[in-house]
DNA sequence: TAAACTTTGTTTATCCACTAGACAAACAAA
DNA sequence: TTTGTTTGTCTAGTGGATAAACAAAGTTTA
């Protein structure tokens, strides 16, 4: 018999529990008479929830604050540091590992740089990483709360990995292998996903529900925030705008398509068509996203004209995006957005000519903050809203 | 002081008798025990929120039914006609309005055809149907609950009309109006959204959560379905992919851009090329949708050709659907839904070589179901769904 | 046919979380 | 010192859910 969730008197405590909590995390430090008229809460109620708060250690009391005309209110603040996420980026060439608090904040990351590895041995430099990272995380009251990883591939919602092309992995079940391993939850997630989620929480998209976030590296993937919160599709594999078609009857794609976005945009795209001119300082063979960047720094026009073609490019996917989510922000992320300055004018030109007008109200395009944490700060903060998600919200989840 | 929604036992109250009802609705007829051990409430909370639903006037008892080796139960049936609903889609040239009970039900429905209306001469049309299906209402408990009407434009969240260039119509507020002249709540929505909502509540994608509904008609409109709720966007005007570039530096749309989906795989643009082919039997002037279908009907192969040429198109912009959403289902409906004999095969073709291999897992490409009411059906859907919605869901709002 | 068992739906006693309001402690201003 | 305000705790009361007892209305078994 199927029980669907009902809802009674310990299912208004853990929710209201939530939400106190959730206010002190984001207004920290506050009183407790704040939290009641900020919530809408009595004050009793309040109170005793706060007093199990303070036995679960999840958050503490500061000393008295400033007076508004009375008792001096005794401020509570978020224990941060009250247990800690281990974020990982693996990407084809390298593995980035960060140690962060139960805010986001990063207490300690490790990088490993290398070439052409094997499953197996991409398997053990992933071990060492997560080790190095448990080493150095400060003991605490719930110690490390989870393992996120996000990898350059399309992964179910069960978890497992189901084609990586890049790293050549296919049907990887990494995520019981690290959950056996480790004893811990571990959430894999598609790397333009887990970078849309770090940007939302702590980069260029704070303050916005509606992101789209496209990750232009050596392919296009595309993490998409709708209506505030990741959106995976049937079995996990949405946006993969990388393969939208751009051009009906255009060049072969290896996924069985013509004219896909990622065969213009992407820096495996700029490279190529770097190959077809002669830089005097630059050999075929050194042709990369970095040199390439180094020579329109130091004025290199036939350089720049490369960039501002990829930027064109982006327009045209990007021009797709909004006609298609009507979002609020357009983050460029990854590799290709250290090339912002060369990007924005053709892009911008792209949008202002052809987007619907109607569609260009409160319309941000901006490039990741995070850089190359984005990915990683992700999936920690995934396993961080775990470990806080009531079990309703869980139960049904967005 | 902002206040957030808390949760006290009059939300858990709310909700649960939710529940009941909603189980009611689905599970008609069912006993009192059945409620509680299908939704895992207590039975004497059940039987509590029974008698005042059955108060309300929202279900009713029909005598007992089969014994299970027991005491009889006393069966429980929703009330499809304690009120109905009014759905109206309002097209360039007709006005479909349907009366729906709170099944969705159609109890009446009234079908005007007209030519190049101004606005003025429309709203009298409108009322007039709108006033039609009302007298023609069976008398009952709540009356008409709500007015819903589907328009081929852009709707904004607070369900003002801000664009509808296909009937010259520009930041239309006809919400308000509707309200103000019938005291009853009335709800704007874009055509393709609500024929989507039609589809998935009554037609095709009855069993599916993850839907993409493509309106091809003159242009061509998408509904999103995601997560089993309709997807707005930001500001509401999502779903623009009758403005999605497939041919980089194609043909110039009006909306600004270049080769835009819609261009090449809509009615607009199967009449276009029809043009340049010489009919014997079919005047320039006259050229249809309708006169098309009756040629490919008798065999004329350039007529079956065009059919197959917009069926390739519309693959293309499918592949791309697919690659963005990974959906359950891709509904093809609309007015070019009628030549799906021709459509199918080009579909599945462009399908089948072209997208990702694990995409296509439990993927279904349907035609609609509901033909040319799904609009219609859809706005009337939406009425019912606010009238039974509790405030909780309505402030939670997905 | 009677006795025993089942199922259904109501009733009763109890539990639990929230609320309102009283209250004491701590402080500011007059 | 007096008065008033703010903060946080405590107490009594409310409302809804649950478990368990119970009555009513069946079926099954001997």
């Amino acid at each position: 018999m199927k029980k669907s969730k009902t809802w009674n008197q310990h299912v208004v405590k853990k929710e209201n529990k939530s939400l106190v909590l959730g206010t002190i995390r984001t207004h920290s430090p506050i009183s407790r008479a704040d939290i009641a008229s900020l919530t809408g809460l009595n004050k009793g109620t309040v109170s005793s929830l706060v007093s199990e708060l303070l036995e679960e250690q999840l958050i503490y009391e500061s000393g008295p604050g400033e007076s508004n005309g009375g008792r001096r209110p005794v401020m509570l603040l978020f224990n941060q540091q009250a247990g800690f996420s281990i974020g990982i980026d693996l990407g084809v060439n390298y593995l980035l590992g960060v140690l962060t608090d139960l805010e986001g904040n990063i207490c300690y990351e490790k990088l490993v740089k290398f070439k052409d590895l094997s499953y197996e041995e991409m398997e053990v430099k992933l071990v060492e990483v997560v080790d190095n990272l448990m080493e150095n995380t400060p003991s605490s009251y719930y110690g490390i709360i989870g393992i996120g990883i996000g990898v350059p591939g399309t992964v179910s919602k069960s978890g497992e990995i189901q084609l990586a092309p890049n790293l050549g992995w296919k049907n990887v079940d990494l995520k019981t292998i690290m959950e056996v391993k480790y004893n811990l939850p571990v959430v894999i997630e598609n790397e333009a996903n887990a970078g849309a989620y770090g940007e939302k929480k702590f980069g260029a998209g704070k303050s916005f529900n509606h992101i789209i976030y496209v990750s232009v590296g050596i392919g296009i993937g595309v993490g998409l925030i709708l209506n505030g919160h990741l959106y995976r599709g049937n079995h996990g594999f949405s946006g993969e705008l990388g393969h939208m078609t751009i051009e009906s009857g255009g060049r072969k794609c290896r996924c069985g398509n013509e004219g896909c976005w990622e065969l213009y945009a992407s820096e495996q795209a700029l490279v190529k068509n770097a190959e077809k001119i002669a830089f005097p300082s630059l050999p075929k063979d050194e042709l990369s996203l970095e040199n390439l960047l180094t020579l329109a720094e130091a004025g290199d026009l036939e350089a720049i004209h490369l960039f501002k073609q990829t930027g064109d490019y982006l327009g045209i996917g990007i021009n797709n995006i909004i006609n298609i989510f009507n979002p609020e922000q357009v983050i460029i992320g990854n590799r290709m957005a250290f090339a912002e300055d060369w990007l924005t004018e053709p892009l911008k030109d792209r949008m202002v000519k052809q987007t619907l007008w109607y569609q260009q109200q409160d319309l941000q395009i901006n490039f990741s903050e995070l850089s190359t944490h984005s990915s990683a700060l992700g999936v920690a903060a995934f396993s961080v809203e775990n470990f806080f998600m009531s079990d309703m919200k869980k139960s049904n989840v967005i």
